[in-house]
DNA sequence: TTTGAAATACGAAAGATTTAGTATCTACTC
DNA sequence: GAGTAGATACTAAATCTTTCGTATTTCAAA
């Protein structure tokens, strides 16, 4: 009924991604470069109210599934990605582009760009990267 | 305890962002235009092997978050969607540039443009897309 | 008009995610 | 060494997501 459970496969849901929360905290973890439970916590905005028991769950969980690693220091565990923050966003990119912009990301920048919202400065800011990128291929 | 429980707002956790598979159902309504349970079912591919129940149960749910409605016809549903598929591509860029690029949708597209897998024919159409855009605001 | 195939309605099991409580451990201070 | 502040380990409740089963309804063919 379920194919992981079929011809001894037994992979458990490949899940790279990362859900709201475990992003949530990687994000503070990729500005900290690394942290105990304590410093991410402090990070969190001031109307989160997370319990301390919860963040350390959290980053339990980010361990289990390899998204960071930890070493310990005296009492407590330092946390540390296990991949760069560039990584995942390229990684998010081409799954959200395979799954709303049917696998062409032409037509994800050309919804960004079609944003009214979009600023002047951030459209030049598009423009000079496509430029620079072009040239560095052919030149 | 929970911010939707103060002060008798009782907002439902404003939800405006699809599941994996309500995403799944909505592609597929969005490629139809509108369409029964029958119809959005046939759309999966062969191996997905879901119960019609089950493909029944989700378009219900869509219903109950607004993201599809639903007329009879004869003893079927036609449902169809509520919004369209730009709109929701839009906020879903927003909200990742927001959660995983500093709200900057130019690192977003740094990335994109960044990654090797990205043919030398997409870059191009966001070239064009770009100058397009820059030209109508300045011309 | 009975009846049967196909549809819907409803409920709920199973799994994943988010949050937090209780028990235990650890290093420092006296 | 005993006590304690603060950390981890483990368990689990609450909610959300995904899936499907059973009961009921509906239209149309015989």
């Amino acid at each position: 009924m379920d194919t992981r459970e079929r011809d001894g496969m037994r992979q458990k849901k490949k899940n790279d991604l990362l859900t709201e929360v475990e992003l949530e905290f990687m994000n503070e973890l990729w500005a900290l470069g690394e942290g105990t439970v304590r410093d991410v916590l402090d990070q969190l905005p001031e109307e989160r109210n997370l319990a301390y028991t919860s963040a350390a769950t959290i980053l339990r969980i980010l361990e289990q599934k390899d998204f960071v690693i930890s070493k310990k220091e005296g009492k407590r565990h330092i946390f540390k990605p296990t991949l760069a923050k560039d990584t995942y966003q390229t990684r998010t990119l081409k799954d959200l582009s395979m799954k709303l912009f049917d696998d062409t990301p032409a037509s994800l920048v050309a919804r960004l760009v079609d944003d009214a919202d979009l600023s002047e400065e951030a459209l030049g800011q598009i423009r000079a990267l496509v430029d620079r990128r072009l040239k560095n291929d052919t030149g």
